[in-house]
Parts: structure tokens; sequence; C-alpha cells
DNA sequence: GACCAAATTGAAATCGATTTGGTTATGAAA
DNA sequence: TTTCATAACCAAATCGATTTCAATTTGGTC
């Protein structure tokens, strides 16, 4: 059914039903009210696309996947739909080509310039992310999830990876550790980098020495956590606590300490950071697992809002929230227990 | 630029700079060549909701998506990204309000109605599944990841669900288990029922017993695997092997077992359905872990590719997939040990 | 009763493409 | 020379809404 035949069944023109729907006031309550119940009677719905065309609104917010198909991806998605279930808004999902540096820019024009979302949600920023530049260059709504050091001003939200990491590794170093193991993510984006800040500022700040030996950076994966912590734990003068990026290399971190019979929590501390998913729970873990913890799906949601906010005319330069990480102390963490050989 | 202003900077007339563009055979290849090259040059790129307006096709794909927010979930959405990626078609995630029965039809007729998407995966159908009803009756086109005892005809790609539980269950009894534990998925999906069947036939073929009190259903969590494998093994007459639906279901299981001083592969036997996740692999496990496999991800490639299929005009009728699943036997399951008392 | 402001309603232009149904030029066949 | 098919191109209608600008009605004031 289309807007013409409607109108003429209600005996109104057009114009006055599109504006009865769309909520304008010049419109009185009464033909408003018989608009928008017969509109669900007869089932009269406008066409997206007309309406897009001619408002160049969307109604969609562009997130881009990146390949390795991050099991954090699913959360933060869930997270965003959680908030924009009730708004008409719908999430579009931009598969990415090539990891090379070239075609992501290409891509990020293309689908700025395609009007094919209203914005764009910027993941895992680096640094000097020329992503940032160019959205913001295009005049395309965009917010950051993480930060960028980028002169262009930007709105992000972050949490505080510095910070927590920093605050892990002190604990540890409290607890008489002294070589602290770090398995970082890949390296190049912000998030990574600010955790390796938190994780040298720890360390300098007791007087410790950096050991470039005991760092480690890559995806997240167990398979990834069991090779850098089996490496480093088989090195001369091994590490005796570990701090992680994920859950998933907190598994392999496990894992290899139990295949070298070492036991967590006493011979080995772990502490890992935790997205809090619903199906793997650092608490359940054997043993629990202490982490530096921050909801995924929260930020999800939360960056939905901040886009809507964004779409609705709040100012981007105002827009920048640092989310405080808990840290979460459970058995996987311990003591230094005796000087190995 | 516009259509129009781009065409007067050729001196053609837009209908010969559209047909040129969209590869029309009555333009010569000489014009043809130069409005793609002055289209590139100077950016040139037709707005995507006036094609869409006059078309009526969109160039995406719908998938809706439960709050549950699985891990599957985006390994599939990377598989159908990695098809779509060279296609001109996006994927919209639509959020899923309440799991309510009305407002899921609600959603998905809105959706099939509202022109915004050329196709719709519908994930996890039910036997009786009333969405591949209505998506029916109302034209759209869709492709049903899963199946659907439903009497409406449908395409539909799925993996071999029964057969793989009744061979990894057969297996067990050829180990000589008497007491086989399932933990399935949440009740009411089709494939939740399929392995079901799977696990009893494989039972009844060996003439035993099917004990309700071994059977369990659930999300996909360690949290859930843990609680029934937990529940289980304290029972009178303990299991002495698991057939789980997820490897997050698995490391709950171990997990379990562990904690009762029980030795995976020999005192219990473990098979958990592996959905092959670059961040998880069974074969790293310890003990490694026996699994029925079959890749999510290629699942989501090859839906993308039979739904685009779909709407380059081939019929659903034909459309129907049964991938199989391989069975890889690692260290998690060993012939019964002894009897327990 | 005349006048004017405010409250409603409508006609028509517009968004930016695609596509139908021509028109014009070219060259071969009659 | 005329006719006709073919190739190449174009004017204008169309997709289905929104929105500008103008028209009409209503009700209050003098």
């Amino acid at each position: 059914m289309k807007l013409k035949e409607f109108a003429k069944q209600l005996g109104l023109s057009p114009t006055t039903v599109s504006r009865a729907l769309s909520g304008y006031p010049e419109v009185s309550e009464v033909t408003r009210a018989r608009v928008v119940q017969e509109a669900v009677r007869l089932g009269y719905r406008p066409n997206v696309n007309a309406v897009r065309l001619k408002t160049g609104r969307v109604g969609a917010i562009g997130v881009v996947m990146g390949r390795a198909g991050e099991f954090h991806f699913a959360e933060f998605m869930a997270g965003m739909a959680e908030r924009l279930v009730t708004e008409d808004t719908d999430i579009l999902v931009i598969p990415m080509a090539d990891p090379e540096y070239d075609a992501e820019m290409q891509l990020y024009r293309r689908l700025a310039e395609s009007q094919r979302v209203d914005a764009i949600i910027v993941h895992s920023p680096r640094p000097n992310d020329q992503r940032i530049a160019l959205l913001h260059e295009l005049g395309m709504p965009f917010l950051v999830h993480g930060r960028s050091d980028i002169e262009v001003p930007h709105p992000w939200l972050d949490i505080d990876n510095e910070g927590a990491v920093r605050r892990a590794t002190s604990h540890l170093i409290d607890l008489g550790h002294t070589r602290i193991a770090m398995i970082n993510g890949r390296q190049g984006a912000t998030y990574a980098l600010h955790r390796d800040i938190g994780y040298r500022s720890a360390l300098q700040s007791y007087g410790m020495e950096v050991d470039p030996q005991l760092i480690a950076n890559g995806n997240f994966t167990d398979e990834l956590g069991f090779r850098f912590a089996r490496s480093f734990l088989e090195q001369p003068k091994p590490p005796t606590a570990f701090v992680a990026g994920s859950m998933m290399t907190a598994l392999g971190i496990y894992r290899a300490a139990r295949s070298l019979g070492l036991q967590i929590g006493s011979d080995v501390s772990v502490i890992a950071h935790d997205d809090v998913f619903p199906y793997l729970t650092a608490d359940n873990m054997v043993p629990s697992l202490s982490a530096t913890r921050s909801s995924m799906r929260a930020a999800g949601t939360r960056c939905a809002d901040l886009v809507l906010q964004l779409l609705a005319g709040r100012s981007p330069l105002e827009i920048h929230e640092l989310w405080p990480v808990e840290l979460i102390l459970r058995e996987s963490t311990g003591p230094v227990r005796a000087l190995q050989t």
C-alpha cells in the first residue's frame, strides 16, 4: 500500500497523512489518531527507501568487521542491539576485504560516501589512525570504540586499559613477583599500546627493569596463549606471573602451566582481561581467574547510545568516555612462592 | 555529484550514463569506457537509496540476532562476509527485541515488508517454525540455516546433527560405555531435536535404555556444562561418558570432572561438537577433545553464496544442503575403565 | 459583520536514480 | 534513390515518500 492510495482511502492528502505519521504539530489530534489507527488497520508503512532518499536519513549504523571474526565482536553487537531495538535503527555489518591499508581506507571512503549508514563505529583504532582523519574530513558522523592519538578531534568511548594493566601489574609486584610476563594483543592497536604502557609504568614505578623477553603480542587465542606462556616458562629465568589480554589467552596460559606441572595461583600467577562473556566466566575457571574486567556488551550498548546522541545533534567534541576497569582478585593470583633456580 | 551533473560534464544524457555504468548493451564500448573512467576520476557514485527506490533491489541480506549474542554468531557472520566482500552486498543485523513469540513474528513481518533487505537468513529454526511459513507467504526470499519439519517448502543448509551425534554416541558405546550423558542445546530448536534423536537412536540400536536422568538441555556455556556434568557425576549411577553440544560446554565438563578427581579420557570420556573457532581449538585442550566437527564459518560462506544464487533466480525448491560432520577422535575418549561402585 | 491570527489542510516540487518508448544517424539491401 | 534494420543515444515518466508554500477554515476581537 502506497501513501497516495492510503491517503485517498482516508479522504486526506498525502501531505497530511505523512505529517500525521511523522508527528508534525500542525495536524489536529483527531486526524492524527485516525491516521495512525487506520495505518495499523490497513497495514500501511512508508517505503523505507523512499524515505531515505527524500530525507537523507537512513536509520542504520555501520560497523566494519575484520576477517578475524573475533569473539568480542558478537558481544559488542549484542550490546548495540540491546539499545537499538527500541529505536528504528539497524546495524550494518560491512565486511572488510583486505587487511591491506589502502583497501581499508577505500572501504571507509565508499562507506561514508554511499549514504548507506548515518554513522560509523570504528573499532580497534591505531595511534595515528587515518580512518579517523578520513571520516572527519568527509564529515561523516562516527564514534571510535577505543582511542587514537591522532590530532583530529574524535568522539570516543574507551576503557582505561593503561590503568587496568598498571593496577594488575602493580598488584603482582606487591605480591612479590619480579618476573612478570605480558601477553598483549596484536601490535598496532592503541589499546595494545596502552596496555603496554600500563605494564611498563608499573614496573618502572617500582624501579624494575622491563625484560623484552617477557613480552609477546598476538591474536587473542588459546593457541597463542599456550605457545607464548610455554616458551616463557621454558626460559632460563621464567616468569612467575602473567598479565594477559583475554580470557582465551588465559586458557592457553593455564594449559601451559599445567603441562609443566606448575600450580596456578601459587607457582604461577595469572591476571587476564575479561570482557564478560555469558559463555565463559572467569569466576568459573579452575582456579578462578583474577581479572581486569569491563563488559563488552555494556560498551556496545553505550556506543549505540552515543551514536544516537551524535545523530541527534550532540557535539562530537564533548564525547569522550573513559571507563574505569575493575580489578577482581580471585585464586589465580598469589604471593610468589619460592625462588626457582 | 549527481547523475545529472555528471552526465552534463560528459556531454551525455543521464540515460546513457546510467546504462553505461550498469552494463547495458546498447551503449558503445568507446562511450562506456569513457564514462567508467570519468566516473572514477570525478568520483561519481550513484546514490544507493535512489537506486534502491527505483529498482526495488537493496543489496543487503538480513540476519536476525537474538539477545543471547552467541559466540557462533560472529563466526557465521565472518563466513558470510568472506563471500559477500566481493559482491556489493551488505549484512543487516536486526536486533530481536523479545524472545516472545508474537513479537518475533511481528519483527519478521516488518522486516520482510519494509524492503530493507533482499533476503533473510533464518537461524535456529524450530520443528514447526512459523517464521518460515510467514516468509514463504510473504514471498520474501529466505534461507534457513538449519531445517524445519514444517510442511512449507524452504531452502536450507544444515549439518547432519543427527548422524554426527549418532556416530559419537555409537563410538562411545563401542568403547564399552553404558551410561552416556547428553548435554544438548536449548530445547525447541530443530538441531537440538536432531541431536537428541541421534543420541537415542544410537542407544536403541544397541538395545540400550535411554535414561532421562542423563539428558540436559540449555545454553552453550561453560557454566551449564559444569553444572550439568557435576550433577550427573554425583548421581548414584554416574555416567562414564558425555556427548556435549559445544566447546564451551566441554570446558565445563572438563572442570566438573577434574573437580571430582576424575581423569578425562580414562575415567570419563567426552565428545563435544566443535564449530571450529580460531580462538579455541579442540586439539589444544588438555587432554585434546574428541569432537564432531563442522566449520561454522564455512557454513556462513556457503549460506551467503546460496542466498546470492536465490536472488539470481535459482529455485528455492532445489536448495537443500546437508553437510556431513566429521568425527575426530582425540584423547578425551577412551575405553570404559572400571565399574564405579 | 468585518477583520485578523491561528489552526488545519493540500498542490506541487523535490530527492536521484532507472527505464520505457522514442529519435537520430549509419550503412546495407532492394 | 528509397527502404529498413541496427546502433547509439535521449526526453520524460517513474519509484514513493517529504516538505515548501499557499489555501482554507476556525474562532476570537472590535
